[in-house]
DNA sequence: TCTGGGGTCCTAGGACCC
DNA sequence: TCTGGGGTCCTAGGACCC
């Protein structure tokens, strides 16, 4: 019998943006954007919650719904860095900590009783040791299994602790929506919904053979989730494995939909620096870029190529994407978004004739000096030149007349 | 002026190889 | 002249998660 904790940060960009601006704790405030942008809500405070505001919904529903809230951009970096402190002190409490993403975590407990205590002592100390250490409030999920820590730690919200008892998984699920099971969508929602099948205890009666059957492989891990299984899925593997990116990718929506290639180009081009400098931060060389194109209406495009040696350097990505971008591009045909997908990682460096070694080394070595610069001044402060074809930057709030600013000459 | 951005995993068809 | 399989790679799309 294994003990999982799983960690769960309560409304954590915002919590985050409290600790820099104090006046906001209390107050309903909604991270992701200003109102009136094409964007959704990343994250809302419990107080916006209260209007029905949530995560994922467009930032001008969210503004209809509650005026009133405080709209504020999101920070990643600041979100990243107390990432990073959450994960020091979840380390305090078991050598095998497992960040499932950037605001929620895996612990194995298992063995760890004579240092902590029986685990719902330890969730205790972890839940005051991280208020105290980081600011943050958070949810902690114990169960036998990650799956149901996973769904317990949901059920704990906000600021709670909650222990399923060995022996009581089945009883805890049975009268949970389908829809808690992680995994569980709107789409599958709606599929098992349509069969009379509400409850987790609706699903765990079926037949595993008959999911199976409706559902290929996935049923088999569903018919296992109803049961609170590991097994399958999301679920696979040991705790404190990370095994690095297998995909890189950045995308923009624009602000107003476009028409013109050498916008678009030009988006494309920083596109590809973004991958390029991820990639060398990881010393990764993709083999696949895969262009993403989004029309007006939203129907969604992706076109992939791979060649046979990776690359890491932004030209070259850009001369894969941009090939892509032209020959399936409907000229004359509204882009609402643009994306740049790496993938399919290669050793770097073979297979190349001389002359392309040296020109592919010179750019590396230019590369490196780029990033460094970038590091120094700023994302903007070096572009490709393809990047600045478009003439003009797309216009924003902080730039309504669409000109290159100061930061964006090189 | 409804619908972001960065990911993972799965399916399915066709090419290609043995 | 009729018609195997299995395996892998590539590509496109979709569900789902935070």
């Amino acid at each position: 019998m294994r003990t999982y904790f799983h960690v769960d940060m309560d409304a954590f960009f915002v919590s985050v943006e409290e600790l820099y601006e104090p006046s906001l704790v209390g107050k309903p405030v909604v991270v992701g954007g200003r109102p009136d942008e094409r964007g959704v809500v990343s994250a809302a405070s419990y107080a916006a919650r209260k209007f029905g505001v949530h995560s994922a919904m467009p930032l001008r529903t969210a503004y209809k719904l509650c005026p009133q809230a405080i709209f504020v951009d999101g920070h990643p970096e600041r979100y990243r860095e107390y990432s990073h402190k959450v994960f020091d002190v979840l380390r305090e409490f078991s050598p095998l900590v497992e960040m499932a993403s950037i605001d929620e975590a895996y612990l194995d407990m298992t063995g760890t009783e004579r240092l902590h205590g029986p685990p719902l002592r330890a969730a205790h100390l972890l839940h005051g040791r991280m208020k105290q250490a980081t600011g943050l409030n958070c949810s902690v999920g114990i169960a036998s299994s990650r799956l149901v820590a996973k769904i317990s730690s949901d059920q704990a919200k906000p600021n709670g602790v909650l222990w399923v008892v060995p022996g009581s998984e089945a009883a805890f699920l049975a009268p949970l929506d389908v829809r808690k099971v992680p995994g569980v969508g709107k789409v599958t929602e709606a599929n098992l919904n349509a069969r009379g099948i509400r409850k987790v205890e609706d699903l765990a009666r079926l037949d595993e053979g008959f999911l199976e059957q409706k559902f290929g492989k996935w049923g088999l891990a569903l018919a296992g989730k109803a049961r609170g299984l590991d097994a399958g899925g999301w679920f696979d593997g040991e705790i404190g494995e990370d095994e690095g990116p297998k995909s890189i990718s950045h995308e923009h929506t624009f602000s107003r939909d476009t028409a013109d290639a050498g916008q678009i180009e030009a988006t494309l081009a920083r596109l590809c620096e973004m991958v390029g400098r991820r990639l060398r931060e990881h010393g990764l060389h993709a083999r696949t870029v895969q262009l993403k194109l989004r029309y007006s209406d939203f129907s969604t495009i992706t076109r992939a190529h791979s060649v046979e040696r990776g690359t890491q350097v932004d030209t070259e990505l850009f001369e894969e994407a941009r090939e892509l971008f032209r020959r399936n591009w409907k000229a004359g045909r509204a882009v609402r978004l643009i994306g740049v997908h790496a993938s399919s990682w290669v050793e770097g460096g073979e297979q190349m004739d001389l002359l392309n070694e040296a020109r592919h080394e010179k750019w590396e070595q230019a590369l490196a000096a780029v990033d460094r610069l970038r590091t120094r001044f700023g994302e903007s402060a070096v572009s490709l030149a393809a990047g600045m074809k478009g003439k003009f930057r797309e216009r924003t709030h902080e730039n309504p007349a669409g000109l290159p600013g100061k930061k964006d000459r090189s």
